[in-house]
DNA sequence: CTATATACATAAGAAAATTATGTATATTTG
DNA sequence: CAAATATACATAATTTTCTTATGTATATAG
């Protein structure tokens, strides 16, 4: 993987998990927990980062709350209810997504 | 998963592997062969294929074949030995990502 | 004091998909 | 037999989403 490519889509679906599992985070929060999950392999840049969460919110699934901590600004997100329950669906969508992909990359030749 | 939405990405990794079973396909067999191996869950849509093909065509990855079968047009598909090989690491390096996204969407909540 | 880490943001451009069309022939069905 | 569906390819306009580059600002480590 040549320097964590191919995000695709997923984005959106990581940020509503990760806000499902940890009630709020912020930005930078976000890109550090996910190097760290995947061992340094999923590395989200800000510019892909903070468009997609200023979307989720602007769409009603996030909610911010902005302090300052260490005389440094920081924007904590965390799920609207509505942000929940399509978090669920969305989760849920993109696990049957890789499960047949997976199916199809481990596909046999077929014997014809 | 509404209408099979989130190929995002992954379409040029799946052409390339399914040609590596396969030998040689053409378009339409190609979109069939998704939606059988998915159990209909992923559709390919025309727009999405046909641009694709050319442009692994014009990257050097495939090769095509043009043939009339029962008067029908029908153009096949088959890995170049340079897509032979590109479709080696693509697909692993899917099969990473895929990996690493599950990572992420089954993570437990963190007791923190 | 300088580089790195923390922390946010946006803008230009590229890549890849969706949606809508278009052409054409073969087969199935009412 | 007419009409609908399946087979088969293609492209164009638009949208979505990501990359790359840039900008601002403060804290900490060397």
């Amino acid at each position: 993987m040549k320097d964590s490519k191919l995000l695709k889509g997923t984005l959106q679906t990581i940020i509503l998990k990760l806000l499902s599992d940890k009630d709020k985070m912020y930005g930078y929060e976000i890109t550090q927990q996910v190097k760290q999950l995947t061992a340094g392999e999923f590395i989200l840049t800000e510019g892909a980062l903070y468009p997609a969460l200023h979307k989720l919110e602007a769409d009603g699934y996030l909610q911010t709350d902005s302090v300052i901590v260490d005389g440094r600004a920081r924007k904590y997100y965390s799920l609207t209810e509505f942000g929940q329950k399509e978090q669920v669906s969305k989760v849920q969508d993109a696990l049957t997504f890789v499960e047949k992909l997976q199916l199809i990359l481990n596909s046999k030749p077929s014997l014809s």
